[in-house]
DNA sequence: ATTATATATGATGATATGTTCATATATCAA
DNA sequence: TTGATATATGAACATATCATCATATATAAT
């Protein structure tokens, strides 16, 4: 029982919900959710250190990037509850759509390299 | 997303998971839930407002019972997630097994007339 | 009608949670 | 080794959540 109310814990909260529907489709490191998501560093920081502590995402270092990604455990529990959900929750939430059309461009433009050469912190719009 | 959001609130609390998880083998009334989990009366039915606008949960009224089951909406999300994971958390879980325990007991006893004719407010030890 | 039972709900205080700010750590580059 | 980048973390504050107490409402029984 404990093991399942941290799980729900974790994702009972609106930027953690985002936080983890992005590493559902790919596993991305702090600056690239910052430049997602639109969030300061310690922000994004801390709601991924609570997610790592309910077991739901895992980190990797890279590098001097830390790389997050959907654990093992709960990849098939999260993507049959959010997943299947997300889809057509996505009609209706801007937000999402939003943050999906960041991911992309975030990939595009290797926001990784884009952020080794200028500011950062403050996760500034393009 | 909003929606998401309201049902893992909803679940992000040990004694609303203790409901959910009873409200999955049984829809109960108030009085067998305080019978159940040795709760006093409004803390259940506080939490029960929040699991049903959370709409993980529909209220019935039967006579002077309010009888709380499981949304259809959400059942076969629900079960898939909490009785999968359910049943491996009961072998390490004594608060989920003596719920089970005391739900025998309260339908064994009848609880609803038995509170009928004698005192309650305080969910009292048999 | 009056009383008892079952439940809901508002107010309050205690605790938990989320965000921000400041600072620490760790890696890489020069 | 010094500076810059990427991230983590502690402290402080604001807000949200939970449990409790008191009280209201609704049904049933007398």
């Amino acid at each position: 029982m404990k093991d399942m109310l941290k799980i729900f814990k974790g994702l009972a909260d609106p930027t953690r919900l985002r936080i983890v529907s992005l590493l559902l489709r790919r596993e991305l490191c702090v600056c690239e959710l910052m430049f997602i998501l639109k969030m300061e560093q310690s922000r994004i920081s801390h709601q991924l250190r609570i997610l790592r502590d309910a077991d739901l995402v895992e980190d990797k270092r890279e590098g001097k990037w830390m790389t997050y990604r959907i654990s093992d455990k709960v990849r098939p529990n999260l993507e049959l509850l959010l997943s299947q959900l997300l889809e057509e929750q996505l009609k209706e939430s801007e937000e999402a759509i939003k943050d999906l059309g960041n991911l992309e461009i975030c990939l595009r433009e290797d926001v990784r390299k884009r952020h080794s050469s200028s500011g950062q912190q403050t996760g500034e719009k393009i």
